[in-house]
DNA sequence: TCCTAATCTTGCCATTGACAAGATGTCACT
DNA sequence: AGTGACATCTTGTCAATGGCAAGATTAGGA
């Protein structure tokens, strides 16, 4: 299948979206060189434009099947908003390419239909998981404590990533994470 | 001082700083043309890196300089947790050139003193903004409280600038982070 | 005044993204 | 099996970019 000898590479989709988590991990998104994936796939320069037509529509791919491992991630929780929270720092970190992306909207295209499909899933599983969220002193508004659970699990996990995170916070993504988000949900 | 008719620009480390803050506003922090930056400031292409370098330093230097305005916008806050908050989200939506920047270390040199003094400012202004914050139910951990306040502040601001949040949050940064906000700061 | 250093320009090269045109392989249909 | 249409991949090209080197111009102090 991955054979380079053949004129057709028969998987340089799948290989290139491979390379491309590679490289992002690498480089980062903003770094990332359709020629470089091509090398690490071994097929000419110009063969990725044919599946994604230029990097804004590889990068949209990514960033679709991103979500979708974002909701499979999620679903794992099942029930638990606590939990659910730290798997999705978890996912930012551990599959830190996916999420870089996903919330890049300047790197694809916002208006793909797949893209937007995949973020509702996404979205759907993120709301039932912090369902079961106690609500604050007085009940408020069942969007706000949804949102506010939504911005202290991402806030984690960017500033985490950012590396600007004070180093007494410790090298477990998952218990610093847990520790943060029984805050809202003791 | 503008004045392009002169071989010196006279301020042009400044106008470049100027520039970046209007390209990237335009195009995001990852397509900055450094060669961009020098047609609007009317000199030649090679005129920018006797200022900063290469591209990281001048973001470097837009950096150090978005973390000082940070705080200063912190420090208008004045001892109130949630409008210590409010403006944190504020800043990030109204100067969000600087933001974009300041939390992407791939973009600059994360090595820099300057760049270094400046984070650490603003933090000791996060830290002390933050530091009448009503506890959770039990103190567990002074920080704890704190990374829980800047990660729904951060997160907040980093779901509304991406454009992720659904459209019942309403167009106004400020009003639907002190909804969200209140979560943790009653 | 003069001269040293800072500032800016011109010229150059490798890399990249994107496009066009052609080569190669695959597959459906007969 | 044969064939033609189509998908896949390659080669060639161009403009734009970042970065480097060498030279021109100017400012400001000795």
């Amino acid at each position: 299948m991955t054979d380079s000898r053949t004129y057709h590479h028969g998987d340089l989709r799948r290989a290139l979206l491979a390379a491309a988590l590679e490289a992002i991990d690498e480089v980062g998104p903003a770094a990332l060189s359709l020629r470089d994936l091509a090398r690490r796939a071994g097929v000419s320069h110009a063969a990725p434009a044919h599946h994604f037509g230029d990097k804004a529509g590889l990068l949209t791919a990514l960033a679709a099947q991103g979500f979708d491992l974002l909701a499979q991630a999620l679903t794992a929780a099942d029930g638990d908003p606590l939990e659910a929270g730290v798997a999705y720092v978890d996912f930012a970190v551990t599959r830190r390419a996916y999420f870089e992306v996903m919330f890049r909207p300047e790197f694809y295209r916002a208006d793909d239909a797949e893209l937007i499909a995949a973020r509702g899933r996404a979205g759907a599983v993120l709301r039932a998981g912090v369902a079961a969220l106690p609500t604050g002193s007085a009940p408020v508004d069942p969007g706000r404590d949804a949102l506010a659970a939504w911005s202290i699990a991402h806030g984690f996990a960017t500033l985490w990533l950012a590396g600007v995170l004070p180093d007494r916070v410790g090298d477990n993504p998952r218990d610093a994470a847990r520790t943060v988000l029984r805050r809202l949900a003791p």
